[in-house]
DNA sequence: AAGTGTGAAGGCCTTCACAGCA
DNA sequence: TGCTGTGAAGGCCTTCACACTT
């Protein structure tokens, strides 16, 4: 007995969209130079992958190119940028503020692709209280009000890996829907809410291997 | 007619060496809680992949289990820092001492994996001279006498991305094996040089993406 | 009885190759 | 002619299943 809505929405390769980013990139950074149109071609020679993975990677998405002709840049980003979400403002909130949130909390690169801070949390009263820009830092305990009222949807975790899990806890409590997870320990979380997680040690410990191994990544 | 030595060595899945990292964080936990043993179920358990993904993986490098017990914590944890090259010590410098550079200057997490700082440089004069802890930070332009004098064999680039290349080509030309790239670009580098690159603001487009679609990573 | 190590099967992702369009 | 879009083929990685070990 054949099952209905068995699998509704295109099936996506997980690579497949990780690379779309750096298409994006590469995209902004040919426009910035004027160029109007490029091929799968220079595209996948700019982000060091084939082209016709390139034209694979798109065509989960749907047609955006002219055949004989190429893309047109301004168009592929726009589309680039509706399909990864961020042809619109984010409201993120960065909970820990020690070294690497600090950082963080000032990094432009994030604002340049459409996420704001729009909350800073700690757990130190030493560290409650101080401004980053026109934000000022609160306190771990008004998570939940603090991302009800500002709209929240992002979390950013850059505490110690004790403290990782119960921070998400509060997160999801107060209804993130994503979260972005520095600390060196795998979270818990409810399917609902989307994950990414970066170890800065151990992708430094991939180079060691690399190196050791005696082959390149 | 056959050819000589056609794949010399075992062959290893990428993602399979990207695991073991997450699988020594895990025995580390284990081993601070004074557990002497654990098997491939609660270590798969504890990193989110199933059983007979732990097992295989261990497998492209030796057989550490014992078959009706499971695998002895200290054992594998000796093994694995051998495998990933954190059973010594790594001499690394940092280029871009700016708001990621100084935060990764001073975070403690390289160090606990067998990363050591042994440079600091930057091209502003202003940054030239400050200190960290007890290591200055040098100009851009001693990068080579530097990199040489202090046997450093690993370097981390946080600088703009117009400036990636460049810092790379130098680091390169100093001797440098491995390249740990925090800079939103691709980097060319002669295939001996090993490289890691993380966009952290890649990373936040893949959760922005994760959320648009409304399936969790 | 419990749990590893590993060939075989299966599935997913990448590469190939070319029809079709501008 | 140049380049995209896409089925088909190929290859790599994961999962399965069980012989084997303690």
């Amino acid at each position: 007995m054949a099952r209905r809505d068995r699998d509704p929405s295109p099936v996506v390769p997980k690579a497949a969209a990780a690379r779309l980013s750096l298409y994006l990139r590469f995209l902004e950074s040919l426009r910035e130079h004027g160029v109007p149109t490029t091929s799968s071609q220079k595209l996948a020679a700019g982000v060091g992958v084939t082209a016709a993975q390139v034209r694979k990677d798109l065509g989960y998405f749907g047609q955006f190119g002219l055949p004989g002709i190429g893309y047109r840049i301004d168009h592929l980003v726009d589309e680039l940028r509706r399909i990864l979400g961020t042809d619109r403002t984010w409201n993120v909130a960065l909970v820990g503020i020690g070294n690497l949130g600090s950082a963080l909390a000032e990094y432009r690169g994030f604002e340049r692709q459409g996420f704001r801070f729009v909350a800073l949390f700690d757990r130190d009263p030493a560290i409650v209280g101080r401004a980053f820009g026109s934000l000022a830092v609160d306190s771990i305990e008004s998570v939940e009000p603090v991302v009800r009222v500002r709209g929240v949807e992002l979390g950013i975790i850059a505490v110690p890996a004790p403290a990782a899990q119960e921070v998400a806890d509060l997160l999801v409590a107060a209804g993130i829907r994503g979260i972005y997870n520095f600390a060196p320990a795998v979270l818990q979380l409810p399917p609902q809410v989307a994950y990414v997680s970066i170890d800065l040690a151990v992708e430094l410990e991939q180079l060691s291997f690399s190196v050791t191994q005696q082959r390149p990544t």
